[in-house]
DNA sequence: GCCTATTTGTTCGTATGTATC
DNA sequence: AGATACATACGAACAAATAGG
């Protein structure tokens, strides 16, 4: 037998004919069996595999090792306002949700250029660097890994173990006020260590945001990358405007 | 033969040692080939499909039929700087990028209550869908879904069209400052579509933007959905600072 | 709690198609 | 044309998790 039909690889079809299915309602809530589905188009049970996996990998699908696969239901995102002036856990709270951070590790390290480059500091200086986890209402939510001078905010670490907030943990170090200086955003594929901490799919997607916060005097205070689950989170920039997501 | 060692699927094994062999620089370009790789940990040659799978859904490995898989270099992305003063050509060619955008297809459609509400207008508005891709310097880039009111701007489409810039267009229909008001962000896999569109991996990853533009006089100007290749582009917001990307 | 049937996950075997060198 | 390499497809078997009796 032919692999293909006409140029299209057949696990392509199988797959586009689910989608259908699914977006017709012929398919509601849970699939068909895997036996049952290679039946259904008359083709092999990996078949049906390669094309769930690839209907998995689009978001669509959820398979779960005996139980069965599913139409995974559109999440609603947390909405996660980034300006100058940018407070995560105030931003969950607006939204009655309920943030908490997590210490999973500290280190003192010395600065490399880059990161002397984006706090001024020298290169070598002292640094404490911050690995935390952030979980709004239960949900883990993202990774972050900061930068602080060791020099400036020797407390920082213990203060944000105790707090689990880094504008308190600040506060605490004696910064009243901070706002943004810059933010850049990419996004990447979830590594297998951020996926158990951020207990999500192996395949899942971060929004990876790079920032520098200052102080009012614009001295810088810490660098600070984070990566987000995509499936989990909505930046938006602009106007404090709360109206509905997506479009 | 068990499948399992210690809990732990032989192909994630497999990947594992892979990607250690190009951490340690053990293999450095092409990959040796899947029977080499299966005799080498001796697996069959679909566990080590699985793990190269894996890798090239990572983004580490890429795989072209008849050559061979090749360990895939960090490409250097283009940046784009978004803010109250977006514009998207200005900054390419800041870059010295060549930008470029083409016309996908355009549609005449009336205004959802989404669409109106972020356009001002009332539901059942006649609006001009454009649908386009941007192509910096050869590389297909973006792909953006644009809605403008069809009553102010009845020629927006041919203007782009011409013109190959959203801001071009609009000075031709009147417009000669906008800003922006609101961005959203999030990120997904891309879709096959898009991925023929934009010449990239079926598993690539899309930085989805949506906004709202608004004249001077803060009327909406367009709403626009934009679909940016993650490993193409970094999205900055801040000061217009072009120093080093990454971290 | 135990057993069994069901369902997804992993592995190997084998064969053929398609692209590249 | 031939060899090599990745892509697709089918078949068979067993593992692991779940659900139900």
């Amino acid at each position: 037998m032919s692999p293909f039909e006409d140029g299209v690889a057949r696990w392509r079809r199988v797959a586009d004919e689910i989608r259908s299915a699914i977006g017709e309602g012929a398919i509601v809530d849970v699939l068909p069996s895997e036996v049952d589905l290679a039946e259904r188009y008359g083709v092999n049970r990996h078949t049906v595999r390669r094309a769930i996996a690839s209907l998995a990998a689009e978001g669509l699908l959820r398979a779960e090792r005996g139980r069965g696969t599913f139409v995974s239901a559109a999440p609603k995102r947390a909405v996660y306002p980034i300006g100058p002036r940018t407070r995560f856990s105030e931003s969950m709270l607006k939204q009655s949700l309920e943030p908490s951070g997590r210490l999973i590790r500290s280190e003192r390290v010395v600065a490399d250029t880059v990161l002397a480059g984006l706090l001024e500091l020298r290169p070598g200086a002292p640094l404490h660097r911050l690995d935390s986890l952030s979980v709004v209402s239960g949900m883990p939510m993202s990774r972050s890994v900061s930068h602080f001078s060791a020099e400036r905010f020797p407390g920082i670490i213990d203060a944000y173990a105790e707090t689990g907030s880094i504008t308190a943990a600040l506060a605490r170090e004696g910064v009243t006020d901070y706002r943004r200086r810059e933010t850049r955003l990419t996004a990447e594929r979830v590594t297998t260590k951020d996926a158990d901490l951020l207990s999500c799919a192996p395949d899942a997607i971060v929004l990876i945001s790079t920032a520098v916060d200052v102080d009012l005097e614009d001295r810088p205070i810490q660098s600070i990358r984070t990566k987000f689950l995509a499936d989990r989170m909505e930046l938006v920039l602009g106007p404090p405007d709360q109206s509905a997501s997506g479009l």
